[in-house]
Parts: C-alpha cells; structure tokens; sequence
DNA sequence: CGACTTTGACCGGCGC
DNA sequence: GCGCCGGTCAAAGTCG
C-alpha cells in the first residue's frame, strides 16, 4: 500500500506533510491500476473496497504501510464472510469527528460536508470533487511542501502546479468513480449469485433428505440417481453462474473504463480460483474416498454453522487458500474440512452425510476387557490429549490415527467407571486411507454398528429397533448398561453405539482378555443372561430410558465379525447409500471408492475368514495345507455358516448374505489363494510374534507386522503392548465360533445386488 | 534428533 | 452472563 492512505487525525510530521503530497498526485493512479492489480487476488469484492477506501480513518497513522497491512485481513474478512462493502459514506459516519488531511491541508469532516482548516479559508465542501479541487488550489499556493516527489510522479515545476494536473485528476478521479461504480456492481451481482446459491444449495438439501427417507423406504436406485443428479447439479449451476457472470462482467467491461487489464485478471482469477478451490476440494473428497464434486462442496461448506454466509463463493474461498491466508477464517474452514473428513463415511456424497446430523454425529463405542492401555485395533494412534471426565475417576484419552497424515479418525479410550477392566474404546470418523486387515477388522466391526446406529436414528419409532440385529439393543446411554451387548445411546449428544464384547460368548473366545481382569465374566453378563434369556425381546428400564434386549443368541453376538466383512464390502459392492452412510462407517474399501484398494481390503479379509475358521490355520504350514485343500470351497462353508449366524435376524440376513456372497463372487480362487500365500508369508516372518495362545490367524499376524512403524520408531502402546487383546482376534475367534456352529444356512442364496443392502435396511426400518 | 506423550491452557457448546 | 464440561491445542518433557 503506497499512497493511498489519507491521513485523518492529528497533524502529523513534517515528513508526513511532504510525502502526502506527492501521495496524494499518484493516489487515484494507484488506486486505479496498481493497487487494483495488486488486490485483485484477494477478490473482486476487495478491489472495491480498496479503491473505497480512498478516504481512510486512521487512529495514529503512524506508518501508513503498516496500518494498511495490518487492516487488511479485518478487512478481508469482512468482506468475505458477508459481502459487505463499505462506502466512503459508511467510514465518514463512523467517525465522530475524523479530519481528513490532503496534502499538507486538513479538513475537517462534519457529517457529509468538509470544512477547510487552512488559516484564513474555512471553505465548506460537500463533495468530494469540490474538496479535490480545493486541494490542489491550496497546493499551488504552498509548493514548497512539494519538495519531494514521491515514485513515478513526474517532477513539478518550482513555479506551481501544471495547468493541467487538476483536469487531469479530475479525469482520473472520474474514471476511478466509474471504476467504483461498475465494481459495485459486479459486487451486486456476486451477492446475487450467493443469493442464488443459497437457494441451491437449499434446493439441494431438500433434495437429498427426500432421498435419504426414500433409501429408507427401499428405493436405492432412485435415492442413487437422485444422489448423482444433486451432485451433478451444482457444478453446472456453477458453470451457469460462472458463464453468467462472465457475460455479465463482459458488458460491465465495455460499458465502462478502459482498463481492460484487472478485468481479465480478475475474470482469469476467478476462474483460477474456482479450479484451486475445486481441485483442493477434490483431493480433500479423493482422500475421503468421492470424488464429491462441487455440489457437495458447497453444501459441505454451507452447512457449517460457523460459517453461515460465506460458502456459496467457491472462489473466495479460493481466494483464501491462495493469498495463505491462515487467519481464523481458514480456521474455520479447516474445522468445517475436520468436520467433513469426521463425518463423512465411506463412498458416501458429502452432502447426504452432511444432510444428516444424525450420521454426523454417529460413534461406535467398543467395550472390551483389555489390561492395555488401549485395544490393538491395527490402526496406529497418536494420543493428543487426556482428561478427567465426570463420573468416571479413570482418566480419558484421545488419540488421532496416524497411519496417514490428515485421517479424520479419532478414538477415546476409557476404562469403564464400574469395571476397571472393562476398556471402553469410542470411535469416530472415517478412515481416509487404505487400513491394514487387522485395522480394517475393527473398522468394519464397527462400520456395521454404526449402520445400525444410523438406521435406527432414523427411525422416530425406536420400538423398531426390535427387528435390528439381536447383538443390538437400545439404552439411554452409554455405560448404563455395562452389561449388554451393543446398544444404541440416542439420547447422547453424540449418537453412539456399543458393541459389547465383553460378555462370556466372546470372553471364552479370548481368554487373554480376562487374563488379568480377576473380575469374574459372570458379573458382567449377569444382567444381560437374565434378561435375554427369555425368548423374544426384552425391554426394560435403565437409567429411566427404555433399553430393548434381543433374544439371546450366542450364535449372533459373534455377528460384529461377519459385520466387519459383509459391511465394508457393501458400500462397494452393493453402493448402498444408507450402509455406507454410517457415521462411523470405518470402512476403507467403501471409503476408498477405489477399486484397487477394495480389492487391497477384500483379499486380506476373506483370507481371515479362511483363517480364522481354521485354528490350524495360525501356522504356515497350515495355512498352505488349507491352500491344497481348496479354498473357495472352504470359503463358501464360511459364507454358508455365517449366513446361517445371522438368519436369525430375518432384515439384516438379505443385506448380510448379499455381501457376503458378492465377496464370494467377486474374487477368484486364484486371487484368495496369492493372498493366502502372502499372509502366510507374513506369518513366516513374523512367527515370533504369533501369539498362540490364539486360535487365529493370519491378520492377527498381519496387524503385528504393521504394528510397528517402518521408520523404526517407537511404538505406541496401542500398538505395542504384547498382552493386549487384540480385536480382529476376538472377532476372529467369533467368526470360528460362528462357523462351529455349524448351523444350517436358511439364506443361502441371495442375489448380490444393489438393492439387497438397501432392502435390509430399509425392512429393518 | 525425531516421534511421541504429558499436561495445562484454551475454546465452544450448553445448561442454569 | 456465568460456570461447567468435553474436546483440542501446543509447549514441554520423555524416550529410543
């Protein structure tokens, strides 16, 4: 910033006196080309308030550079978060009594007219040209003070002032006013198209409601197209917005000045713009798994709460993100992209997850017996913070997942109040990367409760939840009934499901869970045993809220493994919306959205089923045994027994079998038999760390592998701690004791389609 | 020295 | 408006 801060207050230095007057020769020059090209990246909106702000209160104006750096990003906030555009008229009026000071002259500023302070003129001005035109009358008459010449500002004869210098500025000054005037406009016609865009993106979300309760209803093809229409839509009302303005701007540009040059920029910038926004939208939506296109950005950025006004200009955004601007602004955008990147699950458009605050707040809380300071779930965790949190005198932990930079994934880790042995494991986000299969074990575990989460937030009737799968139930929150398997807290802040595992189905499975516990596994299941044990469901009370208890079927309790891999495959094979839309929805095939890293996922996990069912399995040698000996089949009786686990649940048997046998079908045995080699592989290597003691398993060896940082680095506990009980063993071990069974398949062939995911869930509604 | 944990401070939401 | 509480940040400390 040059020259085009006129100084308002006390009289200042002599230097101030000297270098004002030169200032003042080349401020609307500056203010027409050079600083309009130099803030034209900052927005259109800006350049107008830059050249605005011809008239410029200042408290001390001690240096004039500084004072305008230092404004500038008030400013630019301003402007950006609600198109506000100060005029000259609105600085005046907020000043008391401000003093304008042109050159070595000062006026003072009464209401809308100045009063000239020079001793012996006291001149009243009501506008702006006539105060100009003062100015340099009282200038020629003290070209002393002209002494200095400041940049480009051609010198000045010693006997005054060129006769033309007044037409001059006055030319310029007007070319400057129509310059104003036609950015006004254009200032106009931005507020426009936010109001426009508002209205979308209004549009849109109703849109996307109406399909989220036809998914609900059973409708997936429609609620899809409807998916891809919506996302569709916003980029080309964006192009239509974008081609309008450009048409618009384009008969502002010939209508007015000359100056050809910031138009274009701007135009180019803008366009620029837009393309920096939309591509760091798309790696932000890449990472998470959709490629969401403009639509969903908008909406995604329109639904912050924090940042009501702002959203619908993609390219102030962008303008941001250019200029670096990390104010508390780009704060505020970094949370809404937290906020995104946590809420957003696999394979879903940002603008149905965004649509829901019932997905967006959705957690899965995992409750398992472990002596470790955390459970191996295979991700890798970075603890960020640790507190005390009421009614519980047993501190609570946060972690972030660190296998790859950016991962929206957090998970809270405390030991149940009443049992101290009892781990309380509580996830949310999604994976924003490809996860290791003991990582994904978890992830789908709990991806699947989440979706039960999510159906049944949906559901006003909670009664409805009687027909969800029998490992769930609903309870008033979280921890009040310890004892039973998975629950639905819906009156939490957060909507948080419980995948109980610490009840006798599992703890037989996983001795080392209750290794060092001492507390008898009876406790625990004490209540749950007597209150399942009657056939049918059961509804009782806890904590003054109405907690349904399916039938006791131990068969179902080990579902969550069948779960974590039928329903990360569902987003992927089936595109399920209402499956993938979990809050929590911790699957990172469907998050991917990538084929190839589906197919990263796929094999490892079928390859654990493969595992899991044969104990023998743990070893190479077994496991290459098991390889002879015909895997696909093998797998079939796995998909046979699974889907027999859960046929007792007749909603979520379609949706289960469904994904279950599109897994079956869509790899080849040759594809299970090179990943079973390499797992076995895996196993080879790292024997020593096979834990025996267990009746899996290829992807327990495979988490241990993963568990420790290629870099060589330190592990953490999370990951590190050899007695710790490891979920995808407990899942595995679930798996086995689900395929002992031996249970006869009641659905056994079910078409893998698309609707099948949709059907169950919305039966289950 | 880098990665990770610890821990006090900070912030926003929420209820009173 | 105030205080409580949950969640997060970031500087300092720790560890390999």
């Amino acid at each position: 910033m040059c020259s085009l801060n006129w100084s308002m207050g006390a009289p200042n230095s002599e230097s101030d006196d000297k270098e004002a007057v030169g200032r003042f020769d080349n401020m609307v020059r500056a203010a027409i080309s050079g600083e309009t090209q130099r803030k034209i990246s900052s927005g259109r909106v800006d350049m107008v308030r830059k050249i605005d702000l011809s008239v410029k209160l200042d408290e001390d104006s001690v240096d004039d550079d500084e004072e305008m750096e230092s404004s500038e990003p008030e400013e630019h906030d301003h402007t950006m978060s609600d198109h506000y555009m100060p005029s000259v008229k609105d600085e005046e009026v907020s000043s008391p009594q401000p003093r304008l000071q042109l050159g070595s002259q000062q006026y003072h500023h009464s209401g809308c007219t100045f009063k000239c302070e020079v001793e012996g003129c006291g001149s009243v001005y009501g506008s702006r040209d006539e105060l100009l035109s003062h100015s340099l009358t009282h200038r020629g008459t003290s070209a002393s003070d002209r002494s200095t010449v400041e940049d480009d500002t051609p010198p000045t004869s010693p006997a005054g002032l060129p006769a033309s210098e007044p037409i001059q500025l006055q030319s310029e000054l007007r070319e400057a006013r129509l310059e104003i005037k036609r950015l006004a406009e254009e200032n106009e016609y931005f507020h426009s198209m936010l109001t426009h865009l508002t209205l979308e993106c209004h549009k849109l979300r109703m849109h996307i409601a109406a399909s989220a309760q036809r998914d609900t209803l059973g409708d997936p093809t429609h609620s899809l197209v409807t998916q891809s229409e919506t996302a569709a839509a916003s980029p080309a009302t964006h192009e239509n917005l974008q081609r309008g303005y450009t048409e618009k701007n384009s008969k502002l540009h010939t209508a007015s000045s000359p100056k050809s040059p910031p138009r274009e920029q701007n135009l180019k910038k803008l366009g620029r713009a837009r393309i920096l926004y939309n591509e760091s939208q798309k790696s932000e939506d890449m990472n998470v798994g959709t490629a969401s296109p403009s639509g969903s950005e908008m909406s995604s950025l329109k639904s912050s709460p924090s940042r009501p006004s702002h959203a619908a200009s993609p390219s102030q955004e962008a303008d941001r993100m250019q200029e670096g601007a990390e104010d508390q602004t780009s704060w505020r955008l970094n949370k809404v992209q937290k906020i995104t990147h946590t809420d957003v699950p696999s394979g879903v458009p940002i603008t149905q997850v965004e649509a829901d605050p019932n997905i967006r707040k959705a957690r899965v809380s995992v409750r398992a017996r472990s002596d470790a300071p955390t459970m191996n779930d295979g991700c890798q965790w970075r603890k960020y913070g640790q507190k005390m949190a009421k009614g519980n005198p047993c501190p609570r932990a946060y972690y972030r997942c660190t296998v790859a930079p950016g991962c929206p994934v957090r998970k809270q880790v405390q030991r149940c109040a009443d049992d101290v042995s009892i781990l309380i494991t509580t996830y949310e986000g999604t994976h924003n990367h490809p996860l290791a299969p003991a990582a994904a074990a978890m992830a789908s575990t709990t991806s699947a409760a989440a979706c039960m989460l999510v159906s049944g937030s949906t559901s006003s009737d909670m009664n409805r939840m009687t027909t969800a799968p029998p490992f769930l139930q609903l309870a008033g929150s979280q921890g009040q009934n310890s004892t039973a398997v998975p629950m639905i807290s819906a009156s939490a802040p957060y909507q948080t499901i419980t995948l109980d595992l610490t009840n006798d189905s599992t703890a037989h499975l996983s001795p080392r869970l209750n290794k060092g516990s001492g507390v008898p596994l009876a406790n625990y299941n004490q209540n749950f045993q007597g209150a399942a044990t009657t056939s049918g469901v059961t509804v009782g009370q806890s904590g003054g809220q109405q907690v349904m208890m399916p039938p006791q079927q131990p068969v179902i309790r080990a579902s969550p493994m069948f779960l974590n891999n039928v329903m990360s495959y569902a987003p992927v094979v089936t595109n399920c919306a209402p499956l993938s839309s979990s809050g929590s929805a911790f699957s990172p095939a469907g998050t991917s959205g990538d084929h190839q890293a589906m197919q990263h996922q796929h094999h490892p996990r079928t390859s654990r089923i493969y595992g899991d069912h044969q104990p023998q399995a743990s070893t190479p040698t077994h496991a290459n045994s098991l390889l002879s000996a015909g895997v696909p089949q093998f797998l079939a009786e796995s998909v046979t027994a699974a889907t027999a686990a859960i046929t007792s649940d007749p909603n979520f048997t379609y949706a289960l079998a469904a994904a279950i046998t599109s897994i079956i079908s869509s790899q080849s045995s040759h594809d299970v038999h090179s990943k079973l080699t390499q797992i076995a592989a895996n196993q080879s290597r790292e024997g020593n760390q096979q834990r025996m003691s267990f009746p899996s398993s290829a992807f327990t060896a495979v988490a241990a592998s993963r568990s420790k940082k290629p870099d060589g680095g330190r592990i953490s506990p999370s990951r590190a701690v050899p007695e710790e009980a490891t979920l995808s063993s407990m899942l595995s071990s679930a798996l086995m004791s689900v395929s002992n069974k031996d249970q006869p398949a009641a659905t056994k062939c079910v078409k893998p389609s698309a609707s099948h995911g949709s059907m169950a869930i919305s039966e289950r509604q």
